[in-house]
DNA sequence: GTAGGGTTAG
């Protein structure tokens, strides 16, 4: 066995040169040394000239191949000339498609492919989860069910990660238990997708409990684990389980530190931020990334300390992206800087046109200055460039369906009892001093619509619908894919104390815990 | 002998 593919190439061209016929078993071995495409456009040509133009194991080692260097075209040329195809060019084929976000052409391999085992399933399901289509990896996970093709700890990672995605708990926890009962090996990656599904679904107390309860943690479970005390603004226990990780002499990564640092962000933790993100280079020898740089910006800007944000950006040794000036404009957005808002939001939008929020952000901005002329441009750009809106929508799992809200939507068949309990909800709240003052609707800077009106927004009509459907004392959850909006917080931190509820809302970014009136926020976010 | 999964800011 040669150290490095480099080796494999020599000892290659060694054999050609002593004449010795290269066959089926040697050509998977040299093209996955291949560094280039053009050095395995050469080995291509080999293969067909030595007559394995007809070998499965070469081929599909060629399409890997191209795929692997985002040549799909080649890929599929190889594909669709193989005299025989087996399951592993299929799966080959689509894990490829999925990753390049051509989920139209793997479904059409996937659907092609006669016999269809679970890797198969879990090429095309992965795909969707990893392309954020999560409807589609959940009904295509039913079909596979339907089909009897049973779990394996593959297919569970990747439903996991969708459950993580949508705050699907009770999937979640099925597939958990399924786990457990199957005795499916709970490898590194399982275990990872295990613990951030409680985290992303609101139950950090089972995370930690999977958490603890590992023989082994490698360092992608104790980051799974600082994320999600982060997002839920547990900035000081996330730190100390930093430290608990150093101590065991686990090796923080990138991805370590990035949670690490927005731990400090939800939390407001600036020195400590400002703390590890030197420390991570000084210590580690971690070149902080992009998302690094964003995180820090985010951390001084979120706490009103604009300067310092500045200078960060200034000292980056590359140009700044939409992200890292998102956040910026974001922090902008908070402490009501126009005039560096404005800035930022042109800036942003024009390095990124295709994100809607910005456009909408930033005519909010404009609006909320009176600066409605502007206003208005920034909204006519945006339909000019053909961008979509994201439609905000509130979901909130019962009896192992996803119920979906948008912002004054009819479509759920309970509508007309949802909306009678937001009224009375609204009322009841409205005794105990909320008011849903115009002006602040006029001022609100959040992504969402200010057409519908406040009363209505998606995550009002989730609470009530989980009013109605679970018992007095059971925790409500929601997931929002927006940003929660400050009235829509404000009258759910006077629901949880009226109602008597635990209501754990999920917003884009991070988990709000309201209960008695208050909110885990502390009202940083 | 080849193929599928996890964690990553706002």
């Amino acid at each position: 066995m040669s150290e490095s593919p480099r080796d494999a190439i020599l000892l290659y061209i060694r054999m050609l040169n002593d004449l010795i016929i290269p066959n089926s078993f040697t050509y998977p071995c040299v093209i996955r040394a291949c560094s280039a495409i053009s050095e395995g456009r050469q080995v291509h040509a080999h293969v067909l000239k030595t007559g394995l133009g007809g070998d499965t194991f070469s081929l599909n080692n060629l399409i890997h191949m191209y795929v692997n260097f985002q040549s799909l075209e080649e890929a599929r040329r190889v594909f669709n000339q193989m005299p025989s195809r087996s399951l592993v060019s299929c799966t080959t084929m689509i894990a490829g498609y999925g990753r390049s976000g051509h989920l139209d052409k793997a479904l059409e391999v996937f659907e092609s492919t006669p016999e269809k085992s679970s890797v198969l399933w879990n090429s095309m399901i992965a795909a969707f989860v990893q392309s954020n289509h999560l409807d589609e990896a959940f009904s295509l996970f039913e079909r596979m069910l339907d089909e009897k093709i049973l779990l394996d700890r593959y297919v569970a990672a990747s439903i996991l990660s969708a459950c993580a995605g949508l705050g699907a708990l009770e999937l979640g926890k099925w597939i958990h238990s399924y786990i457990q009962s199957n005795k499916i090996k709970l490898d590194q990656k399982l275990a990872t997708a295990i613990i951030n599904m409680y985290c992303k679904c609101g139950c950090l107390e089972k995370a930690l409990e999977v958490f603890n309860g590992l023989s082994y943690k490698g360092p992608s479970s104790w980051n799974a684990m600082i994320g999600g005390l982060a997002v839920h603004g547990k900035g000081k226990v996330a730190l100390e389980l930093f430290m608990e990780m150093e101590e065991e002499g686990v090796t923080p990564d990138q991805v370590t530190f990035l949670n690490v640092l927005n731990a400090c962000a939800h939390s407001g933790l600036i020195n400590e931020g400002r703390e590890y993100f030197r420390y991570m280079k000084d210590v580690y020898g971690i070149e902080p990334r992009m998302e690094h740089y964003g995180c820090m910006v985010d951390i001084l800007g979120r706490a009103g300390i604009i300067c310092e944000a500045m200078e960060v950006i200034k000292e980056m040794p590359v140009n700044p992206d939409a992200s890292v000036l998102g956040a910026l404009f974001g922090a902008c957005r908070i402490h009501r800087n126009i005039q560096l808002g404005e800035e930022m939001g042109r800036e942003v939008i024009k390095l990124d046109p295709s994100n809607s929020g910005r456009y909408i952000l930033l005519a909010n901005l404009y609006a909320s200055a009176g600066k409605w002329k502007e206003a208005a441009e920034v909204r006519k750009s945006m339909t000019d460039r053909g961008v979509e809106k994201v439609v905000g929508f509130s979901s909130i799992e019962f009896d192992g369906c996803i119920n979906k809200f948008v912002a004054g939507g009819i479509n759920h068949p309970e509508s007309e009892v949802i909306y009678a309990k937001v009224e009375e909800m609204l009322g009841r709240i409205r005794q105990a001093g909320y008011r849903s003052d115009i002006n602040e609707a006029l001022h609100d800077l959040s992504e969402e619509e200010m057409e519908t009106p406040l009363s209505y927004h998606s995550e009002k009509l989730a609470i009530a619908f989980g009013l109605l459907k679970t018992k007095p004392g059971d925790t409500i959850r929601i997931s929002k894919n927006l940003r929660i909006c400050r009235d829509c917080h404000c009258a759910t931190k006077l629901v949880s104390e009226v109602f008597q509820r635990e209501i754990i809302i999920r917003d884009r970014n991070r988990f709000h815990h309201f209960r008695s009136g208050e909110c885990s926020c502390r009202d940083y976010w």
